[in-house]
DNA sequence: ATTGTCCATCGTGGATTTACGATTTTGGAG
DNA sequence: CTCCAAAATCGTAAATCCACGATGGACAAT
């Protein structure tokens, strides 16, 4: 779970909380390929329309725990999903999110 | 300085560091937006095309050593930058770091 | 020179990230 | 049923982030 702003101060509720859903919105999407390893894997994801599975722990110099993690960040993230199958585990991008990741960013 | 991959397994030099520049690159600028206060002061500059400053620290529910925080984060990536005028400094987007961060997320 | 404002930086504390190895879970083969 | 491989999860350690108050430095005006 991506950080919020912790806005220890002051609460002044109404006018600061106003577009700041829109701001965490992109921030959380943003988060979600602000690493590396992270930017690696949605590309594969990309680039092979075919949903792989493991093949991404082979593809990055990490180990599988640590992969299974960015996994997981991603997934809550919305951009990619995963399905089982049958022993191994699927994953493909989600172009929905992926689309509004960048039209978040294009709107800047 | 946002992180990089710290890659601790063996070292696959060529295969894996590849095109991982571009994807650092996109993580680095990615990372500098990947912070709600962080979005806002960076649509704020785009919003007022004059360079402001310490209204940035009005603007958020933050203390001002914690916005200049989140300015200095934003000055390393390029993104923004800051110039001394007078007692106060005034801030403005870098359009080029802007219009690369686009690209690169354009180009997923 | 002194004062006041604006901003950066220091120091700190708590939460989060990121990495790893080890363990558990899951589903298919033998 | 048992064994194997794939993947998720647990537990942990180190680094980083993010917030704050307090301090310090730069510049204008008095």
């Amino acid at each position: 779970m991506p950080r919020k702003t912790q806005m220890k101060c002051g609460d002044d509720s109404l006018v600061v909380l106003q577009d700041d859903t829109s701001a965490e919105q992109l921030a959380q999407l943003a988060w979600a390929v602000a690493h590396p390893a992270r930017v690696r894997i949605v590309r594969l994801l990309i680039s092979r329309e075919t949903c792989i599975c493991g093949e991404i722990v082979d593809s990055l110099p990490l180990a599988q725990s640590t992969v299974s993690q960015h996994l997981k960040i991603l997934k809550e993230s919305g951009l990619i999903q995963g399905e089982v199958d049958g022993p191994k585990v699927c994953y493909c991008i989600n172009p929905q999110k992926l689309a509004e990741l960048k039209a978040l960013i294009a709107g800047l």
